[in-house]
Order: C-alpha cells, then structure tokens, then sequence
DNA sequence: GCTATATTCAACACATCAGTTGATCAACGG
DNA sequence: CCGTTGATCAACTGATGTGTTGAATATAGC
C-alpha cells in the first residue's frame, strides 16, 4: 500500500519535531485527551492542540470525540508507510553495497 | 545502538521534503556528485547543494572527494536508526491495541 | 440558565527554510 | 599561466512553522 508524496511530506515534517515525537511515544501507550497530553510539557495547551492537528494532518493519529473531550489515538498504519519508504531505499543501497563488495572482491582476487 | 534526539530532527526533518528524498531514493542505486544529482531537477544546483548539507548534517549520506568532485553515498544506518525509531512505537501501539481488543472481548463473552 | 472545563480559533512575533542571483574557491586540462 | 568546470559561500526574498495571548465555541453539571 503506497503513499503519495505530499503524504510522505507530511509524515516526516510531522516526525522531526521533539514535542511531536513525545506525542506519538505516549500515544503508542494508549490514547489520551489533550489536556492529559498537554501536562507534561511547557507549552501552552494550544501550542499542543496545534501539534496534534499537525500530526492528524500527516494521518499519524485519529481523533474521536466523548462529550467534550477530543481522545486521540496514534494509527500505526500511517507509522507503517513511512518506514517501508525508508527500508525500500536502504535495502536497495545495501544491496548496492554489496554488489560493489562483490565487485572490488573479484579484482583484487585477479591481482593477486 | 540508539540517537539523541536532535539527530532524529534533522533526519526526520530532512526526509520531509520531496527534493530530499528524490536525492536519496537516487543515491541508493550507488553514490553520484552535486552535477549528477541536480541534473534531473528545475532547480538551481546551489539548492540541491544545501539540500545535500542537510542530509549531510542529517548524517544521512557522507560525502568523499575525488578531484574538484564531491561525490555522496546514502548511509543505510542513519535511516536504520530513524526505522526503528517508528518502529518501536508502531509496534507498542500494535502490542497495545491487541490487548484492548482481547479485554473487549473478554466482555462480551462475560455479557453473553 | 449559569459556570466551569476542554478545545479550538485568530492575530501576532519571531525564527527557520527553500529558493534565487552573483561572487568565490579549488582543481583540472591545455 | 589561464580558461573551464565542480562546488560552495553570501546576501536577499517570500513562505512556512512554532510559539504566544486573548477570544470564542461547545459540552457537562448543577
């Protein structure tokens, strides 16, 4: 199942920033409101509710609603696409790697 | 073998631009210079050289040199690193969605 | 209805980023 | 030497991102 690149674009910008990362690690441990997600932090809550829609823009979590509350809860699905782009690329230039091994293993076999 | 956490910013962050991530799945078919490596794109190869020192800081490709060339080469590991960052959480989510579905369950059955 | 709580919206400041052009540096080839 | 080529540096522009404060919206509970 593949990904588009605005998608992809989304995913990782979302990735490279700490306080989102601290986000998606309490996440994977269940899901939470805002407030809950928001304590540990130093920011202001809507700097936080800002992060979470950065993060449901990139699809990397869901967001449901309880009375007034926004639960959220991370979609490892989305977590999935992107680490199969990343391991398609190093798998290729691994093999890569490899083969050029192969090659300079050859030559110098020859040489001697 | 795990990263601190700026070195996660910089790698996730680099990989959340299209131009970046032409340029890796480019150098994972084996290791081109700055000419190499812009000649496909619109634009400046000024550009694709800052891109090339973001992925460089990013510890994603290194860079030789060969002459007034400076040819790179993708570093499977730094994107190891970044995988299994994802990863670790994807697969606590997972662990922990399967353990809320067999509590439900578990519910039901006590419900019949 | 009224107040408190959870969350978001709006407007702003400040920093960072991606691109440009023009100049510079370093190595190669005659 | 000198012109050419590969690559980078510097200064600038416009767009985007991250944070703030203050107001607004919506639901809960009396």
């Amino acid at each position: 199942m593949s990904v588009d690149s605005e998608q992809l674009d989304r995913g990782f910008a979302a990735l490279g920033d700490p306080v989102r990362r601290a986000l998606i690690a309490r996440l994977s441990r269940g899901e939470a409101t805002v407030n809950e997600l928001a304590e540990p932090f130093d920011i202001t809550k809507q700097a936080i509710s800002r992060h979470l829609q950065v993060l449901e823009t990139a699809g990397l979590i869901t967001r449901s609603r309880d009375g007034q509350r926004r639960p959220c809860r991370l979609n490892p699905a989305a977590l999935e696409a992107l680490t199969s782009w990343i391991d398609d690329y190093r798998l290729t230039a691994e093999r890569q790697f490899r083969r050029i091994d192969a090659i300079l293993e050859t030559v110098k076999e020859q040489d001697s």
